[in-house]
DNA sequence: AATTTGCTACTACGGATGTAGTTTACTTGA
DNA sequence: TCAAGTAAACTACATCCGTAGTAGCAAATT
């Protein structure tokens, strides 16, 4: 399976607002950004094409004269990679960063008990 | 507190040999690196001026014609950094980056439990 | 002292990224 | 049908990053 590309920032945050509204144009993309922090209209249509190049989203159809963008790859697939990379800065370990969000607090014992407890019954099976 | 700078990769990789050599020559750095992906002499060079820049590094002393660079930053703040910043792509929650890196496997239940001793032990006082 | 060696400083350059203006083409309302 | 409004395409540009060459100075060696 091919590599998913790596995202910008800033293509991330697109494809976030890609992902929730499932199918949209650039001019709905832009407005869904929160106003105080909303790029020209081409800055966003630059950012929808660049991700359209690199096959994160595609081509659904048009309105009017307005083309529809829907996503192509996962939130998940995209997590996954930001995650894999993370974690090759670490030296591909992962407990030294769960024991930073423990101690930054951004993560507490009881966010942990609920995910043990979710993957201990995936666990078994698979 | 001034908000520490962002590292590139590449810069990143530099700071780890920094780290772990206390404190070294452009040359000694280069040299660290595994000679199948040792970049020119010139390139970690130019890494390492730009850390300093940055005011990750600092000239420590001259030995020969040789500067000595030593790390300011640590480790630790540039790791809080990193997961900091992926936290915010993440929209703030710990929880989906724990839960992938437990569905990847990349962390077990033993990493968990181990960590949280670790940390109930530190719980306590603070 | 003169030559060689090694390091620093400076310069360069292509690709990626964030940001956006301009031109062209299509749609739709009057 | 023709103008007004949008949207797509194309172009631009500064900055950052990875990568490295070159010039010049300092140190060591003969």
């Amino acid at each position: 399976m091919k590599r998913s590309t790596r995202l910008t920032r800033f293509e991330l945050e697109i494809m976030d607002l890609v992902w929730r509204l499932g199918e949209a144009s650039v001019r709905e993309v832009q407005e869904a950004i929160p106003e105080d922090e909303r790029p020209a209209y081409t800055t966003v249509q630059t950012i929808v094409q660049r991700l359209e190049q690199k096959g994160a989203v595609r081509r659904t159809r048009k309105i009017g004269n307005a083309l529809m963008f829907a996503p192509v790859i996962t939130r998940k697939s995209v997590y996954r990679r930001l995650i894999d990379d993370l974690l090759d800065l670490f030296g591909g370990s992962a407990q030294p960063v769960v024991a930073h969000l423990l101690e930054s607090g951004k993560l507490t014992l009881e966010d942990i008990k609920a995910l043990e407890k979710k993957e201990e019954k995936k666990g078994g099976r698979k």
